[in-house]
DNA sequence: TGCAGTGTTGCTTC
DNA sequence: CGAAGCAACACTGC
């Protein structure tokens, strides 16, 4: 479940691997001549959108890959910019590949090197793009719910993709009492799903609210206004705290992410909560367990004993 | 075997 | 207006 870091991790990656490379063509297995739903027009579901997406984007260059929330953005050198949402289980990787015209899938070549790209959770390729050097960067998305659009560079930032989207946490002018002022803005919401609000804070989602959340010793389902001025910052902290560790480790491969070479990312193993029901809680010299409960549709993992409810 | 669980977003409903 | 529920989708595990 690709959030901030995972995303940021997978920008990195686009960065030193397909900057600079030149677009021969792309591949998909979703476009459909109906869209289902209205909101999947203007993606490339629709397939009279991919074929002009195909048209608009061959032959064009990489100059430059930005995350903003949990969307990436491809920028290309005619002023066009594609707009990538992993969604839950979207993972993007770069290597060698090949198109099987039979099954119309595709495999890793045969002379690609990488075994990490045949890991079983790297299969399902929903979009292929193909270099003109004859290396392929592919999105894996078994759940098909991935989002792939085209925008105008210029204009990409005020669509609807990314308008109302709350502020970047780990940007250098968001500190303690920019946070503060933003979860204010939901009063009455319970504090894990004010977090995971991306039009409050982007980029926060499941995995990272609950480890943040355990970190800054507050209950899950704890009510913003109750929770004192203090222990909001220390909340603050703990966000940033996490979602920094969540890059150090290179994202989080509870699920199917995976890194742009398609090794696992390691904050899989960092976690203090999330995932981790019926075990002891790992803060030092305490003696709760880690509980499960729905939140706002979500499951929340926190502990028993140090995570505090404010109501 | 059938169904709950998995998590992000956006549309619908209240 | 805001909050809550559900659909989109495919696979896993009990």
């Amino acid at each position: 479940m690709p959030e901030l870091p995972e995303v940021q991790t997978t920008v990195d990656g686009l960065n030193k691997t397909v900057k600079g490379l030149t677009i021969q063509e792309v591949w998909t297995d979703l476009a459909k001549k109906t869209v289902s739903r209205p909101d999947y027009k203007d993606t490339i579901k629709s397939l009279s959108f991919f074929e002009n997406f195909r048209e608009t984007v061959r032959g064009k260059k990489i100059l430059s890959a930005e995350r903003r929330a949990k969307n990436i953005l491809i920028n290309l050198s005619d002023g066009h910019t594609i707009l990538i949402h992993m969604k839950m289980t979207g993972h993007m990787m770069y290597g060698s590949y090949t198109h099987d015209a039979t099954t119309n899938e595709w495999t890793p070549a045969t002379h690609e090197k990488n075994d990490a790209l045949r890991d079983p959770f790297n299969k399902f390729l929903r979009v292929v793009f193909t270099f003109t050097n004859g290396k392929q960067l592919v999105l894996s998305d078994v759940r098909k719910f991935a989002k792939v659009t085209l925008l105008s560079t210029k204009e990409a930032h005020g669509t609807k993709h990314l308008a109302g989207l709350g502020p970047e946490p780990l940007h250098t002018t968001f500190d303690a009492h920019a946070f503060i002022e933003r979860i204010g803005k939901k009063p009455n919401g319970k504090i894990k799903s004010v977090l995971m609000d991306q039009s409050v804070i982007s980029g926060v989602g499941n995995i990272y609210s609950d480890e943040a959340l355990w970190l800054a010793s507050i209950h899950p389902l704890s009510i913003v206004s109750k929770i004192p001025p203090v222990e909001q910052k220390k909340l603050f902290t703990a966000v940033q705290a996490v979602l920094h560790k969540g890059i150090d480790f290179g994202g989080d491969s509870t699920s199917d992410y995976r890194q742009i070479d398609g090794t696992r990312g390691k904050f899989s193993y960092q976690h203090n909560a999330y995932r981790l029901t019926g075990k002891k809680c790992m803060k030092p010299k305490c003696s709760g367990a880690i509980l499960r409960r729905v939140v706002g549709g979500r499951s929340a993992h926190f502990c028993s004993i140090h995570q505090k409810l404010w109501e």
